[in-house]
DNA sequence: TCAAAAGTGTTAGATTTACACCCATGA
DNA sequence: TCATGGGTGTAAATCTAACACTTTTGA
Protein backbone atom coordinates (compact mmCIF):
# COMPACT_ATOMS: atom_id res chain seq x y z
CA UNK A 1 0.00 0.00 0.00
CA UNK A 2 1.35 3.60 -1.04
CA UNK A 3 -0.03 6.35 1.35
CA UNK A 4 1.38 9.47 0.09
CA UNK A 5 1.58 8.28 -3.88
CA UNK A 6 0.07 12.40 -5.04
CA UNK A 7 2.88 14.09 -3.74
CA UNK A 8 6.24 14.74 -5.20
CA UNK A 9 9.28 13.25 -3.76
CA UNK A 10 12.50 15.38 -3.96
CA UNK A 11 16.37 14.24 -4.03
CA UNK A 12 18.27 15.06 -0.43
CA UNK A 13 21.62 15.09 0.74
CA UNK A 14 23.53 15.50 3.70
CA UNK A 15 26.49 17.81 3.62
CA UNK A 16 28.60 17.83 6.59
CA UNK A 17 31.09 20.97 8.02
CA UNK A 18 33.88 19.17 9.73
CA UNK A 19 35.99 21.34 12.12
CA UNK A 20 39.24 19.80 12.93
CA UNK A 21 41.62 21.96 15.05
CA UNK A 22 45.75 21.88 14.22
CA UNK A 23 46.85 23.31 17.45
CA UNK A 24 46.78 26.71 16.32
CA UNK A 25 43.72 27.02 14.07
CA UNK A 26 40.02 25.87 14.07
CA UNK A 27 39.62 24.57 10.15
CA UNK A 28 36.95 23.28 8.00
CA UNK A 29 37.67 20.46 5.53
CA UNK A 30 36.49 21.24 2.01
CA UNK A 31 37.24 19.92 -1.46
CA UNK A 32 36.76 20.53 -5.18
CA UNK A 33 33.43 19.22 -6.14
CA UNK A 34 33.93 16.17 -8.39
CA UNK A 35 30.08 16.01 -10.02
CA UNK A 36 27.98 17.61 -11.56
CA UNK A 37 27.00 20.54 -11.69
CA UNK A 38 29.46 22.79 -10.17
CA UNK A 39 32.46 20.31 -10.57
CA UNK A 40 35.75 22.00 -9.60
CA UNK A 41 33.48 24.39 -7.49
CA UNK A 42 34.94 24.18 -3.52
CA UNK A 43 32.76 22.46 -1.21
CA UNK A 44 31.47 20.63 1.23
CA UNK A 45 31.51 16.59 1.26
CA UNK A 46 28.03 15.36 0.98
CA UNK A 47 26.03 12.52 -0.20
CA UNK A 48 22.58 11.70 -0.87
CA UNK A 49 20.26 10.16 1.48
CA UNK A 50 19.44 6.64 0.11
CA UNK A 51 15.42 5.36 0.88
CA UNK A 52 16.39 3.42 3.32
CA UNK A 53 18.92 4.94 5.57
CA UNK A 54 17.64 7.42 8.43
CA UNK A 55 19.40 11.43 7.74
CA UNK A 56 21.84 10.96 10.68
CA UNK A 57 23.21 7.58 9.69
CA UNK A 58 23.70 8.71 5.83
CA UNK A 59 25.65 11.72 7.29
CA UNK A 60 27.22 8.59 9.50
CA UNK A 61 27.81 6.85 6.59
CA UNK A 62 29.66 10.11 4.29
CA UNK A 63 31.81 11.05 7.37
CA UNK A 64 32.65 7.66 7.57
CA UNK A 65 33.50 7.49 3.78
CA UNK A 66 35.66 10.35 3.93
CA UNK A 67 37.51 9.70 7.30
CA UNK A 68 37.37 6.42 8.01
CA UNK A 69 36.25 7.58 11.39
CA UNK A 70 33.52 6.56 13.22
CA UNK A 71 31.87 7.81 16.27
CA UNK A 72 32.78 11.43 16.04
CA UNK A 73 30.44 14.07 17.57
CA UNK A 74 28.44 14.76 14.73
CA UNK A 75 25.21 17.36 15.22
CA UNK A 76 22.35 18.58 12.70
CA UNK A 77 22.73 21.71 12.13
CA UNK A 78 19.70 22.27 9.96
CA UNK A 79 17.93 21.37 6.33
CA UNK A 80 18.63 23.98 3.68
CA UNK A 81 15.97 23.47 0.97
CA UNK A 82 15.71 27.18 -0.65
CA UNK A 83 13.60 26.17 -4.53
CA UNK A 84 17.06 27.04 -6.25
CA UNK A 85 19.91 26.50 -4.35
CA UNK A 86 21.20 23.29 -5.90
CA UNK A 87 22.02 24.80 -9.54
CA UNK A 88 21.57 20.98 -10.70
CA UNK A 89 18.18 20.06 -9.46
CA UNK A 90 15.69 20.68 -6.50
CA UNK A 91 17.90 19.11 -3.86
CA UNK A 92 16.75 19.38 -0.07
CA UNK A 93 20.40 18.90 2.06
CA UNK A 94 20.15 18.76 5.53
CA UNK A 95 23.86 19.84 7.09
CA UNK A 96 25.93 18.35 9.95
CA UNK A 97 28.64 19.33 11.69
CA UNK A 98 31.78 17.06 13.16
CA UNK A 99 34.60 17.96 15.67
CA UNK A 100 37.65 16.01 14.43
CA UNK A 101 41.54 16.61 15.77
CA UNK A 102 42.98 17.21 12.32
CA UNK A 103 45.99 14.56 13.56
CA UNK A 104 43.65 11.89 13.62
CA UNK A 105 42.70 11.95 9.61
CA UNK A 106 44.57 10.45 8.04
CA UNK A 107 46.85 12.83 5.40
CA UNK A 108 47.29 10.03 2.86
CA UNK A 109 43.34 9.34 3.12
CA UNK A 110 42.96 13.15 2.43
CA UNK A 111 44.80 13.52 -0.17
CA UNK A 112 42.85 10.42 -1.60
CA UNK A 113 39.42 12.58 -1.36
CA UNK A 114 41.17 15.79 -2.55
CA UNK A 115 40.05 17.71 0.44
CA UNK A 116 42.13 20.20 2.48
CA UNK A 117 42.31 21.68 5.95
CA UNK A 118 41.21 25.83 5.58
CA UNK A 119 41.22 27.73 7.77
CA UNK A 120 37.94 29.28 9.19
CA UNK A 121 38.63 32.66 8.78
CA UNK A 122 39.60 32.07 5.22
CA UNK A 123 36.85 30.56 3.27
CA UNK A 124 36.63 31.06 0.02
CA UNK A 125 33.12 31.17 -2.06
CA UNK A 126 31.71 27.50 -2.08
CA UNK A 127 29.26 25.48 -4.42
CA UNK A 128 25.46 26.55 -3.29
CA UNK A 129 24.31 27.56 0.25
CA UNK A 130 27.24 25.98 1.88
CA UNK A 131 28.68 29.24 3.11
CA UNK A 132 26.12 29.72 4.54
CA UNK A 133 25.74 26.01 6.37
CA UNK A 134 29.31 26.67 7.41
CA UNK A 135 28.11 29.96 8.91
CA UNK A 136 25.31 28.72 10.94
CA UNK A 137 27.43 25.53 11.88
CA UNK A 138 30.10 27.89 13.58
CA UNK A 139 27.29 29.93 15.26
CA UNK A 140 25.87 26.50 16.55
CA UNK A 141 29.20 25.77 17.56
CA UNK A 142 30.04 29.05 19.75
CA UNK A 143 27.28 28.61 21.59
CA UNK A 144 28.15 24.95 22.53
CA UNK A 145 31.36 25.11 23.24
CA UNK A 146 30.28 27.50 26.32
CA UNK A 147 28.02 24.88 27.88
CA UNK A 148 28.98 21.72 26.82
CA UNK A 149 32.46 19.85 26.56
CA UNK A 150 32.79 19.36 23.02
CA UNK A 151 36.29 20.86 23.09
CA UNK A 152 37.86 17.55 23.58
CA UNK A 153 36.21 16.35 20.51
CA UNK A 154 39.10 18.21 19.21
CA UNK A 155 41.85 18.01 21.41
CA UNK A 156 44.03 15.18 21.63
CA UNK A 157 43.47 12.73 24.59
CA UNK A 158 45.75 14.43 26.63
CA UNK A 159 46.32 18.21 26.03
CA UNK A 160 47.56 21.29 27.97
CA UNK A 161 45.86 24.14 29.64
CA UNK A 162 47.41 26.16 26.68
CA UNK A 163 46.32 23.99 24.01
CA UNK A 164 42.50 24.27 25.22
CA UNK A 165 42.83 28.06 25.58
CA UNK A 166 44.02 28.20 22.29
CA UNK A 167 41.23 26.38 21.01
CA UNK A 168 38.57 28.02 22.78
CA UNK A 169 40.13 31.31 21.12
CA UNK A 170 40.41 29.92 17.65
CA UNK A 171 36.64 28.46 18.18
CA UNK A 172 34.88 32.13 19.62
CA UNK A 173 37.00 34.45 17.68
CA UNK A 174 38.19 36.05 20.77
CA UNK A 175 41.11 36.13 23.32
CA UNK A 176 40.34 35.54 27.04
CA UNK A 177 42.41 35.97 29.94
CA UNK A 178 45.13 33.58 30.52
CA UNK A 179 44.82 33.15 34.75
CA UNK A 180 40.79 33.39 34.05
CA UNK A 181 40.15 30.89 32.06
CA UNK A 182 42.90 28.40 33.90
CA UNK A 183 40.96 29.74 37.36
CA UNK A 184 37.45 28.33 35.58
CA UNK A 185 39.21 25.24 34.62
CA UNK A 186 40.52 24.74 37.68
CA UNK A 187 36.37 24.67 39.01
CA UNK A 188 35.95 21.73 36.12
CA UNK A 189 36.73 18.48 38.49
CA UNK A 190 36.25 16.22 35.38
CA UNK A 191 39.39 18.09 34.17
CA UNK A 192 41.86 16.15 35.44
CA UNK A 193 45.94 17.13 35.73
CA UNK A 194 47.82 14.24 35.32
CA UNK A 195 51.05 13.65 36.44
CA UNK A 196 52.50 13.92 32.76
CA UNK A 197 54.69 16.83 30.73
CA UNK A 198 54.45 18.03 27.92
CA UNK A 199 57.41 18.85 26.35
CA UNK A 200 57.13 19.64 23.06
CA UNK A 201 55.82 23.32 22.82
CA UNK A 202 57.85 25.10 25.60
CA UNK A 203 61.07 24.35 27.70
CA UNK A 204 59.77 24.08 30.63
CA UNK A 205 57.33 21.45 29.99
CA UNK A 206 53.57 21.98 30.63
CA UNK A 207 51.16 19.92 32.50
CA UNK A 208 49.06 17.23 30.37
CA UNK A 209 45.09 17.29 31.18
CA UNK A 210 42.58 14.68 30.25
CA UNK A 211 39.43 15.02 30.14
CA UNK A 212 37.33 12.35 32.77
CA UNK A 213 34.14 11.46 30.73
CA UNK A 214 32.25 9.94 33.21
CA UNK A 215 33.45 12.27 36.39
CA UNK A 216 31.83 14.76 34.12
CA UNK A 217 28.45 13.06 33.88
CA UNK A 218 27.87 12.40 37.43
CA UNK A 219 28.82 16.06 38.22
CA UNK A 220 28.29 18.18 35.25
CA UNK A 221 28.38 21.50 35.33
CA UNK A 222 30.16 23.20 32.49
CA UNK A 223 30.46 26.84 31.79
CA UNK A 224 33.38 28.45 30.06
CA UNK B 1 19.18 16.88 -18.39
CA UNK B 2 19.01 15.04 -15.02
CA UNK B 3 22.29 15.17 -12.82
CA UNK B 4 21.15 13.21 -9.81
CA UNK B 5 18.71 10.27 -11.58
CA UNK B 6 20.47 7.16 -10.04
CA UNK B 7 19.79 8.54 -6.70
CA UNK B 8 16.34 7.53 -4.94
CA UNK B 9 13.89 10.58 -4.27
CA UNK B 10 11.82 10.75 -1.03
CA UNK B 11 9.20 12.51 0.31
CA UNK B 12 9.74 15.83 2.14
CA UNK B 13 6.86 17.39 4.83
CA UNK B 14 6.74 19.89 7.22
CA UNK B 15 5.62 19.80 10.99
CA UNK B 16 4.78 23.42 12.65
CA UNK B 17 4.96 23.68 16.30
CA UNK B 18 2.53 26.27 17.01
CA UNK B 19 2.84 28.12 20.28
CA UNK B 20 0.64 30.64 21.52
CA UNK B 21 -0.17 32.41 24.62
CA UNK B 22 -3.54 32.77 25.93
CA UNK B 23 -2.46 35.00 29.23
CA UNK B 24 -1.74 31.97 31.54
CA UNK B 25 -0.45 29.37 29.92
CA UNK B 26 2.00 28.43 26.99
CA UNK B 27 -0.11 25.86 24.61
CA UNK B 28 0.76 24.19 21.33
CA UNK B 29 -1.73 23.99 18.21
CA UNK B 30 -2.35 19.99 17.49
CA UNK B 31 -5.32 18.44 16.35
CA UNK B 32 -6.70 14.98 15.55
CA UNK B 33 -4.75 13.57 11.68
CA UNK B 34 -7.14 13.45 8.84
CA UNK B 35 -4.83 11.07 6.76
CA UNK B 36 -4.09 7.44 6.67
CA UNK B 37 -1.55 6.10 8.51
CA UNK B 38 -2.38 7.25 11.99
CA UNK B 39 -5.70 8.91 11.15
CA UNK B 40 -7.48 9.93 14.26
CA UNK B 41 -3.95 10.23 16.40
CA UNK B 42 -3.51 13.25 18.09
CA UNK B 43 -0.85 15.58 15.59
CA UNK B 44 1.04 18.15 14.62
CA UNK B 45 -0.26 20.06 11.99
CA UNK B 46 1.69 19.49 8.84
CA UNK B 47 1.95 19.12 5.04
CA UNK B 48 3.91 17.81 2.24
CA UNK B 49 6.87 20.21 0.16
CA UNK B 50 5.97 20.34 -3.20
CA UNK B 51 8.31 20.03 -5.88
CA UNK B 52 8.35 23.69 -7.02
CA UNK B 53 8.80 25.25 -3.29
CA UNK B 54 11.12 25.92 -0.63
CA UNK B 55 10.80 24.47 2.79
CA UNK B 56 10.10 27.87 4.32
CA UNK B 57 7.66 28.52 1.54
CA UNK B 58 6.18 25.36 2.54
CA UNK B 59 5.95 25.97 6.15
CA UNK B 60 4.79 28.96 5.45
CA UNK B 61 2.23 27.69 3.63
CA UNK B 62 1.19 25.05 5.69
CA UNK B 63 0.77 27.55 8.77
CA UNK B 64 -1.34 30.09 6.82
CA UNK B 65 -3.60 27.44 5.83
CA UNK B 66 -4.07 26.45 9.03
CA UNK B 67 -4.23 30.14 10.50
CA UNK B 68 -5.17 32.25 8.03
CA UNK B 69 -2.06 34.14 9.19
CA UNK B 70 1.23 35.48 7.33
CA UNK B 71 4.27 37.00 8.78
CA UNK B 72 3.72 34.92 11.46
CA UNK B 73 7.25 34.40 13.50
CA UNK B 74 8.77 31.59 12.07
CA UNK B 75 12.30 29.53 12.60
CA UNK B 76 13.38 26.10 11.68
CA UNK B 77 13.71 23.13 14.84
CA UNK B 78 15.75 20.85 12.22
CA UNK B 79 15.12 17.35 10.07
CA UNK B 80 13.77 14.63 11.14
CA UNK B 81 14.52 11.65 9.25
CA UNK B 82 14.89 8.42 11.16
CA UNK B 83 14.26 5.57 8.71
CA UNK B 84 10.79 4.20 10.47
CA UNK B 85 9.66 7.52 11.55
CA UNK B 86 6.30 7.55 10.34
CA UNK B 87 4.74 4.32 10.07
CA UNK B 88 3.48 4.53 6.07
CA UNK B 89 6.04 5.35 3.82
CA UNK B 90 9.96 6.85 4.32
CA UNK B 91 9.19 10.60 4.79
CA UNK B 92 11.83 12.83 6.06
CA UNK B 93 9.93 16.08 8.18
CA UNK B 94 11.65 19.32 8.39
CA UNK B 95 9.87 21.03 11.75
CA UNK B 96 9.63 24.48 12.32
CA UNK B 97 8.13 26.18 15.15
CA UNK B 98 5.89 29.84 14.94
CA UNK B 99 4.26 32.18 17.59
CA UNK B 100 1.08 34.08 17.60
CA UNK B 101 -1.32 35.21 20.26
CA UNK B 102 -4.10 32.95 21.26
CA UNK B 103 -6.08 35.54 20.56
CA UNK B 104 -5.47 36.17 17.25
CA UNK B 105 -6.30 32.96 15.85
CA UNK B 106 -9.67 33.29 14.64
CA UNK B 107 -12.01 30.66 16.70
CA UNK B 108 -14.24 29.45 13.82
CA UNK B 109 -11.39 28.80 11.84
CA UNK B 110 -9.44 26.73 14.35
CA UNK B 111 -12.71 24.69 14.84
CA UNK B 112 -12.94 23.77 11.27
CA UNK B 113 -9.62 22.42 10.93
CA UNK B 114 -10.60 20.63 14.32
CA UNK B 115 -6.95 22.28 16.39
CA UNK B 116 -7.78 22.90 19.61
CA UNK B 117 -4.76 24.59 22.10
CA UNK B 118 -3.64 22.40 24.87
CA UNK B 119 -1.05 23.52 27.62
CA UNK B 120 3.06 22.15 26.81
CA UNK B 121 1.99 20.72 30.49
CA UNK B 122 -0.45 18.46 28.71
CA UNK B 123 0.32 17.29 25.79
CA UNK B 124 -1.13 13.53 24.97
CA UNK B 125 0.41 11.40 22.98
CA UNK B 126 1.27 12.52 19.22
CA UNK B 127 1.99 10.93 16.04
CA UNK B 128 5.18 9.49 14.80
CA UNK B 129 8.25 11.12 16.23
CA UNK B 130 5.85 14.93 17.35
CA UNK B 131 6.17 14.34 20.60
CA UNK B 132 10.29 15.06 20.26
CA UNK B 133 9.90 17.68 17.67
CA UNK B 134 7.56 19.55 20.15
CA UNK B 135 10.55 18.90 23.04
CA UNK B 136 13.34 19.89 20.81
CA UNK B 137 11.45 23.27 19.68
CA UNK B 138 10.70 24.27 23.28
CA UNK B 139 13.92 23.08 23.91
CA UNK B 140 15.16 26.01 21.51
CA UNK B 141 12.42 28.70 22.33
CA UNK B 142 13.39 28.59 25.91
CA UNK B 143 17.00 29.70 24.53
CA UNK B 144 16.15 32.12 22.37
CA UNK B 145 13.63 33.99 24.43
CA UNK B 146 16.59 35.18 26.84
CA UNK B 147 18.47 36.57 24.23
CA UNK B 148 15.92 37.43 21.51
CA UNK B 149 12.89 39.51 21.71
CA UNK B 150 10.13 36.81 20.64
CA UNK B 151 7.80 37.31 23.97
CA UNK B 152 6.27 40.30 21.48
CA UNK B 153 4.85 37.46 18.92
CA UNK B 154 3.09 36.01 21.78
CA UNK B 155 1.31 39.19 23.57
CA UNK B 156 -1.11 42.23 22.07
CA UNK B 157 0.53 44.89 20.84
CA UNK B 158 0.07 46.71 23.93
CA UNK B 159 0.55 44.32 27.06
CA UNK B 160 1.60 44.89 30.97
CA UNK B 161 4.11 43.95 32.75
CA UNK B 162 2.61 40.98 34.19
CA UNK B 163 1.39 39.67 31.04
CA UNK B 164 5.11 39.76 30.11
CA UNK B 165 6.06 38.19 33.28
CA UNK B 166 3.66 35.17 33.27
CA UNK B 167 4.32 34.66 29.46
CA UNK B 168 8.29 34.57 30.26
CA UNK B 169 7.49 32.05 33.35
CA UNK B 170 5.38 29.81 30.93
CA UNK B 171 7.97 29.57 28.75
CA UNK B 172 10.90 28.60 30.76
CA UNK B 173 8.55 27.12 33.06
CA UNK B 174 9.86 28.51 36.47
CA UNK B 175 9.08 31.47 38.59
CA UNK B 176 11.05 34.82 38.77
CA UNK B 177 11.59 37.96 41.22
CA UNK B 178 8.91 40.77 40.07
CA UNK B 179 11.01 43.30 40.96
CA UNK B 180 13.83 41.62 39.23
CA UNK B 181 11.90 41.22 36.26
CA UNK B 182 10.88 44.68 36.23
CA UNK B 183 14.26 46.14 36.69
CA UNK B 184 15.45 43.92 33.63
CA UNK B 185 12.74 45.55 31.71
CA UNK B 186 13.19 49.19 32.69
CA UNK B 187 16.73 48.81 30.99
CA UNK B 188 15.97 47.81 28.01
CA UNK B 189 14.66 51.36 26.22
CA UNK B 190 12.89 49.98 23.49
CA UNK B 191 10.21 48.25 25.97
CA UNK B 192 7.99 51.45 26.05
CA UNK B 193 5.63 52.59 29.10
CA UNK B 194 2.58 54.20 27.09
CA UNK B 195 0.34 56.17 29.12
CA UNK B 196 -2.58 53.26 28.61
CA UNK B 197 -4.03 51.83 31.62
CA UNK B 198 -5.09 48.69 31.47
CA UNK B 199 -8.12 47.96 33.97
CA UNK B 200 -9.20 44.38 32.66
CA UNK B 201 -7.24 42.60 35.19
CA UNK B 202 -6.93 44.90 38.28
CA UNK B 203 -8.99 47.37 39.65
CA UNK B 204 -6.74 49.70 40.30
CA UNK B 205 -5.01 49.32 36.27
CA UNK B 206 -1.69 48.05 35.12
CA UNK B 207 0.32 50.62 32.72
CA UNK B 208 0.49 49.28 28.96
CA UNK B 209 3.71 49.26 27.17
CA UNK B 210 4.87 47.88 23.99
CA UNK B 211 7.85 46.84 21.93
CA UNK B 212 9.50 49.60 19.56
CA UNK B 213 10.96 47.49 17.47
CA UNK B 214 13.23 50.51 15.36
CA UNK B 215 14.66 50.97 18.97
CA UNK B 216 15.50 47.81 19.40
CA UNK B 217 17.77 47.43 16.43
CA UNK B 218 18.91 50.43 16.95
CA UNK B 219 20.27 49.86 20.28
CA UNK B 220 19.75 46.23 20.79
CA UNK B 221 20.63 44.49 23.88
CA UNK B 222 18.89 42.04 25.09
CA UNK B 223 19.04 39.79 27.87
CA UNK B 224 16.17 38.27 30.52
C1' DT C 1 -13.65 48.14 53.90
C1' DC C 2 -11.28 44.80 51.97
C1' DA C 3 -9.52 41.77 48.44
C1' DA C 4 -6.61 41.72 44.51
C1' DA C 5 -3.20 43.05 41.49
C1' DA C 6 0.30 46.98 40.62
C1' DG C 7 4.19 49.04 41.73
C1' DT C 8 8.62 50.12 43.98
C1' DG C 9 14.70 49.86 46.54
C1' DT C 10 18.16 48.03 49.14
C1' DT C 11 21.64 44.96 50.42
C1' DA C 12 24.60 40.79 50.67
C1' DG C 13 26.71 37.56 48.03
C1' DA C 14 28.47 35.76 43.84
C1' DT C 15 30.60 36.40 39.61
C1' DT C 16 33.43 38.66 36.44
C1' DT C 17 37.14 41.32 34.97
C1' DA C 18 41.57 43.48 34.90
C1' DC C 19 46.08 43.12 35.74
C1' DA C 20 52.01 41.58 36.20
C1' DC C 21 55.43 38.93 37.70
C1' DC C 22 58.28 34.64 38.73
C1' DC C 23 59.54 29.85 37.13
C1' DA C 24 61.89 26.20 34.65
C1' DT C 25 64.55 24.84 30.97
C1' DG C 26 66.92 24.06 26.45
C1' DA C 27 69.45 26.28 23.22
C1' DT D 1 72.32 33.65 30.15
C1' DC D 2 68.45 34.52 28.03
C1' DA D 3 64.35 33.73 25.35
C1' DT D 4 60.20 31.12 25.57
C1' DG D 5 56.08 29.51 27.16
C1' DG D 6 54.10 27.84 31.93
C1' DG D 7 52.18 28.99 35.88
C1' DT D 8 50.04 31.76 39.70
C1' DG D 9 46.55 35.65 43.24
C1' DT D 10 44.21 39.79 44.42
C1' DA D 11 41.16 43.58 44.39
C1' DA D 12 37.52 46.43 42.19
C1' DA D 13 33.50 46.42 39.70
C1' DT D 14 29.49 44.40 38.17
C1' DC D 15 25.76 41.43 38.31
C1' DT D 16 22.47 38.51 40.61
C1' DA D 17 19.33 37.17 44.06
C1' DA D 18 16.64 37.67 47.99
C1' DC D 19 13.37 40.07 50.22
C1' DA D 20 8.11 43.08 51.96
C1' DC D 21 5.43 46.69 52.04
C1' DT D 22 2.38 50.54 50.04
C1' DT D 23 -0.97 51.95 46.47
C1' DT D 24 -5.28 52.01 44.03
C1' DT D 25 -9.87 50.94 43.31
C1' DG D 26 -14.11 48.13 42.21
C1' DA D 27 -17.07 45.14 44.35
Amino acid sequence: MTYYKEYSKVWVSVDVIIFGFDEKKLKVLIGRRQMDPGRGEWSLYGGFVSANEGIDDAAKRTLYGLTGLNNLYMRQVGAFGSIDRDPGERVISIAYYALINVKDYDEKLRKEHDVQWVDINEIPILYSDHNLMVEQALRIMRQKIKTSPISFQLLPQLFTLTQLQTLYEAVIGDEVDKRNFRKRIKDMDFIEKTNLIDKKTSKRGAALYRFNNKAFTEDSNFKL
